[in-house]
DNA sequence: ACATTTACATGATGGGCATCATATTTAGAA
DNA sequence: TTCTAAATATGATGCCCATCATGTAAATGT
């Protein structure tokens, strides 16, 4: 059955809504059309409508579910804080599209190669903003290094089976930003 | 053909090997275990002779490849250096396991993720190990937190398709784990 | 109101892959 | 040397999945 031309921009914005949690939380590969189609409450067959493959939902997604991350307000203290939260690391799906799906690119198509590259390019200029009292050199080398670290602390801590150490990793993660931040603003 | 124990031993040794490499290269998901022990010399047939299940190879081979990842001699520096490189970005498949694995992990089996855990464990005492003339408190902060910068920024930059964002990303990433590490020292 | 287009449903199709069954050959024990 | 058990090879089997073919009904334009 046909349906308007809002429906079903309403509906692709669904099924991009709900591959974008499907994905973060269990990985490309493990998510099936299908699944995602029924997630969207869709039967497979119509996914060929708005999407010329998997690879471009894959694609199509990340575009998507980047542009909508806008990453908190203007304080870089209390987005490290939330980031590195427990509960941002139990909520994967939920949580920041980079930590999730980031180390997965590189086996992706180059369109979503792409679209993950602008993604982080304006992320790590928007955490740069953040810190206007630097000079632009500290400025640039403080949010490189801030965003790595928080992306890679959460991966680490997702993998970690020990809760102890999980949480250990986020923490000190956060300890170490911290006394980073400090430090190059008090020169 | 039967063959002898320690034939055996050492074509099981290639096996992980091969794996592992294999893994590090395309991930988890995107090698069969076919593919890996046609590139072991062998034919599917004599996996479940070794392994019980792809899930037990992954376990083993992780086990394997954390075990062997010996992360150079005691100047940290010069670790951060090679692991930050173009070189070690661009060699995935020869590079880190915890780059090329960790964020696959949360989607493996409990054995897959024990034995990650250990390797991280054992990684963070090794670099704890590496600055002896911080206090304890500095010691375990830095350790993790450099940790985490490292391995997320290697993801990052392997992510990237941009080679100057790229590149970027490593260079910084070592700066600012560079002042980290020097204004420790230094108080 | 009618014709046409189109969004989605149902139902193939074909390929890849993990795993299993069986055969073969040879190491190791007796 | 002979017998047995084990390591690997060859060849199924069955499942899951991406993609395609076709049907159906409703929306849009005339």
């Amino acid at each position: 059955m046909k349906v308007s031309r809002e429906q079903m921009a309403e509906n692709r914005r669904r099924i991009l809504d709900v591959a974008s949690r499907l994905f973060r939380d269990k990985g490309f590969d493990a998510v099936s059309v299908a699944e995602v189609m029924k997630a969207a409450g869709f039967t497979h067959g119509g996914f060929y409508g708005h999407f010329s493959s998997k690879d471009d939902l894959i694609a199509q997604t990340l575009a998507h579910v980047l542009a909508a991350d806008s990453s908190g307000g203007g304080d870089l203290r209390a987005y490290v804080d939330d980031y590195l939260s427990p509960r941002h690391r139990d909520n994967a799906a939920g949580g920041c599209p980079t930590a999730g799906l980031v180390a997965d690119i590189r086996h992706q198509t180059p369109a979503a190669r792409s679209a993950m590259t602008e993604g982080l390019r304006s992320q790590i200029d928007h955490i740069g903003k953040t810190l206007p009292e630097l000079d632009p050199a500290d400025r640039r080398r403080t949010a490189i290094g801030c965003w790595a670290a928080m992306v890679g602390a959460v991966i680490l801590a997702r993998a970690i089976d020990d809760p102890a150490l999980s949480d250990e990793v986020l923490e000190q993660t956060r300890a170490w930003i911290d006394t980073g931040i400090s430090q190059v603003s008090a020169r």
